[in-house]
DNA sequence: CAGGCGTTGCTGGA
DNA sequence: TCCAGCAACGCCTG
């Protein structure tokens, strides 16, 4: 069981006690997995309180790390480019910001229980020390870690740090459950315990690292040097990995204590790419570059200098606190991460469609605002919140019925802050599969765009081939007439595809579908089975044939 | 068991 | 910019 959240005085008090000269002959290792950081790292300051040496290690996983040439984007079987560099980068400062203060990273490869026990042996560890995780991968990779280091009689520290909460401490408080809606989690977390107080400044000294003997170690590896081909004229994110790089970011979004105030996440631009509408810290806190809880401090920190302030759920610390929330739901739900045996999870009748999840993930929908965003994750690896909206309304519940676990599968790879916990949740989340079931509250793949950006800069940006559309046809170029395409080098069909569904006919499909289907889970209390589910789709395979004509009719009207 | 409420819908009108 | 009307869900609270 992972300790109850953190001690900040012990904190305070731990380094400057670590005094060499009172060494007593103990060696720590501290595994790095997220939390890549010395700022309010409290393993890395148990491990260095009374250590003679501390050895930081960061393992690669080439389950994770290697490349897989079957993959639909570059990048490894589970990450993009864009986040394998993100993760890199973080590395190399973090092996920076180490050897400031005496150390550095030591970095091993292979299956990370394995290379553990062989450190533990071969360096003499008597306290092993690393972030608690709430993932499901983590929980069983630990297990095995703890068993190993336990049978070796070495001691464990594992104190969670990833979130300003104990999500197991929310779900004790719920008795036993987690808590399903937001409003219900704000009440069960109260406020931090430590939020009177002040998180410890960064540390400034660690023990050295002792001998690695028979070790494989490395510097942190290259792009190259893992394998992939990286190209520096390819467009990619321009979010730079880091501690240092986050910590300067999350200076420059709180010096500005207006807009900190008056943050209000609905009401930002997603069209807005040239200056984000939001912080853009969300890769930071996934990899933990940057504290959760040094953030949270920093924004009551500005809260406490205004006069009025914007709140949760709305306000920059209420987007904290949706990551708390669904750290919480998402440790607290088997199977948080599929529909089956997931108890929170609606049973919808979804379609495994590959062509039209390839339309959508390839950028080839015909709808400039759905493409141009999906190309921006793409190369970006980061789109606005509401944009991400938007596509995965589409895909799922919005347009074309598709499984919400394929969509999430395209987001976790690409996204640089792709984090399982939060992925997971917006995409049932948006899906109507849990926390909001609004179905009939669909997003437009025309008209919400334009609200924000009229004239389609975005879209022009994202893609080039619509660049000399005129604005009324940019969000529907298959109106645009023939003369008009020409004129803009731009013909719907060739140059760019036609739209792959009728929006107004297909959202009104879903409307329907999903009319039926929460009337079966309502009646079946969620007990539906497949054989439900096919039912449920056969019959309304049916009603689909039935309107066909209508629609081809529509869209060959609108298509011209 | 009913009524209030829910981070971010759309359209059309003032 | 804000509003009503649209159609209407489940969760939480009393």
């Amino acid at each position: 069981m992972p300790p109850a959240c953190l001690n900040f005085s012990l904190m305070r008090f731990s380094l400057s006690q670590a005094n060499p000269t009172m060494a007593s002959g103990s060696n720590s290792l501290m595994w790095f997995r997220k939390g890549i950081r010395l700022h309010d790292n409290p393993a890395l300051e148990y491990a260095a309180r009374g250590s003679d040496f501390v050895y930081p290690v960061f393992v690669i996983d080439p389950h994770y790390m290697d490349p897989d040439p079957n993959a639909f984007s570059p990048g490894s079987k589970l990450a993009g480019l864009n986040r394998i560099r993100f993760l890199l980068e973080s590395l190399v400062d973090l092996d920076f910001n180490l050897k400031k203060i005496g150390s550095r990273l030591l970095v091993l490869k292979g299956e990370p229980s394995e290379v553990l026990s062989r450190c533990l042996n071969e360096w003499r560890i008597s306290k092993l020390c690393f972030e608690f995780d709430t993932e499901p991968y983590y929980q069983a990779l630990d297990k095995k870690v703890k068993n190993h280091a336990s049978a070796a009689g070495v001691e464990i520290y594992s104190p969670v740090s990833h979130t300003i909460f104990n999500p197991l401490d929310i779900i004790q408080k719920n008795g036993g459950k987690p808590p399903l809606s937001y409003q219900s989690f704000i009440k069960l977390a109260g406020k931090p315990s430590w939020a009177s107080s002040h998180i410890s400044d960064e540390i400034t000294w660690l023990p050295p690292v002792g001998s690695v003997g028979n070790c494989m170690i490395s510097e942190v590896p290259s792009m190259k040097e893992l394998g992939y081909e990286d190209k520096e004229e390819d467009e990619r994110t321009p979010f730079k990995g880091g501690e240092s790089e986050a910590l300067k970011r999350l200076r420059e979004s709180i010096s500005n204590n207006e807009w900190v105030a008056n943050f209000e996440k609905p009401k930002g631009d997603p069209s807005s790419f040239l200056k984000p509408a939001t912080t853009v810290l969300s890769p930071y806190l996934k990899f933990g570059c940057l504290s959760s809880r040094y953030f949270y401090q920093c924004i009551q920190d500005v809260q406490r200098d205004v006069k009025k302030h914007t709140s949760p759920p709305v306000s920059l610390l209420g987007q904290l606190l949706w990551r708390e929330f669904f750290y919480t739901v998402a440790f607290g739900t088997p199977n948080f991460d599929q529909m089956k045996d997931n108890k929170i999870c609606k049973q919808i009748p979804w379609k495994y469609d590959d062509e039209l999840l390839v339309a959508w993930r390839d950028a080839k929908t015909g709808f400039p605002w759905i493409d141009a965003i999906m190309v921006q994750l793409q190369k970006w690896g980061w789109m606005h919140h509401l944009a991400r909206h938007c596509v995965a309304c589409f895909l799922t519940r919005g347009d074309l019925l598709v499984h919400w676990e394929m969509g999430r599968d395209v987001f976790e790879r690409l996204l640089i802050d792709s984090d399982w916990s939060i992925n997971n949740a917006n995409w049932m989340w948006l899906s109507c599969s849990s926390f909001f079931y609004q179905y009939n509250r669909i997003y437009s793949p025309i008209s919400f765009g334009k609200k924000y950006d009229p004239k389609g800069n975005y879209i022009r940006h994202f893609l080039p081939m619509l660049k000399d559309m005129p604005d009324e046809y940019i969000y529907e170029p298959w109106t645009a007439p023939r003369n008009v395409q020409v004129k803009a080098k731009c013909i719907i069909g060739k140059d760019y595809p036609k739209p792959v569904v009728d929006h107004k006919s297909a959202s009104k499909e879903c409307k329907q579908l999903f009319h039926e289907a929460y009337e079966l889970n309502k009646r079946l209390n969620g007990k539906v089975n497949e054989e439900g589910l096919k039912d449920l789709r056969r019959k309304f395979e049916e009603v689909e044939r039935e309107q066909e004509p209508k629609s081809k009719k529509l869209k060959q009207k609108l298509i011209g």
